[in-house]
DNA sequence: CTGCATCCTGGGCGATACTG
DNA sequence: CAGTATCGCCCAGGATGCAG
């Protein structure tokens, strides 16, 4: 409501950047294609985990999916692959270093998610008086 | 190639919060759907724009894909539209404050796409030595 | 110029069953 | 237990045309 400035949101940013920028944000939104890798990811930031149990945690993927995910990823270096047992066959999979600094992405992305579903509550509430 | 720690991946992750992380996650990518948000509100990020810039300047997307992903993310507070001048008529849009919030979000996507692109890069160039 | 309605296709994704 | 194969649904999103 306050009639703040009507700069550029972000100070800083240089239009001549735009094109290149987008692309960079492209190529992140490539690799984490699809329903279910950020949320994979997510739970691999907690800890390594066996196929079952990650198929147990995500909530509503399908084997299928995962197996298919957890290859891509594999491909893309996000996670390594590892054969702990062979009798019964069971796998592990872990974070690379390498999609471990995509952690902090995805944090600040919860974190905002955080707020906006508070937002989204306030809304709600705004019907009768304002309250906290 | 390191043999380091193998700890988990991220120190200060109680995993009593996973399930509330990933929920977190889950609500910013639900408001970030589809294939075109992320860019418009990069693009936007650079300054406002009228709906036929935008158009032409996110490449690839339709005018259908473009009125309804705007108007979805104005419901979400995310931009914030303003009809110019009505003989023609245009509109302009902008970040809203809040929206502003998710640049340095996506700028640390940009910034890990930009490394992404790069170990790809040399990937392709390690043809010769061990492969499997 | 902005924005909506309609039609239509591709592929993302789920369910189930099967192999090693 | 881990992963694959098959089938099929469904909807995101493209193309086009119309309206204000």
């Amino acid at each position: 409501m306050e009639n703040e400035t009507e700069k550029v949101p972000c100070e800083g940013r240089e239009y001549s950047n735009c094109g290149k920028h987008i692309a960079a944000v492209h190529d992140t939104m490539d690799v984490l294609n699809g329903k279910w890798k950020i949320t994979i990811i997510s739970l691999l930031g907690f800890g390594k985990r066996r196929y079952s149990e990650i198929l147990k945690e995500v909530t509503g993927i399908s084997g299928k999916m995962l197996s298919r995910e957890l290859k891509d990823m594999e491909m893309n270096l996000l996670i390594k692959r590892t054969v702990i047992s062979e009798q019964p066959i069971s796998v592990m999979y872990e974070l690379t270093d390498y999609c471990v600094d995509l952690l902090p992405v995805i944090d600040s992305l919860a974190e905002w998610g955080k707020r906006h579903r508070q937002c989204i509550v306030e809304q709600f509430k705004q019907e009768p008086v304002e309250v906290i």
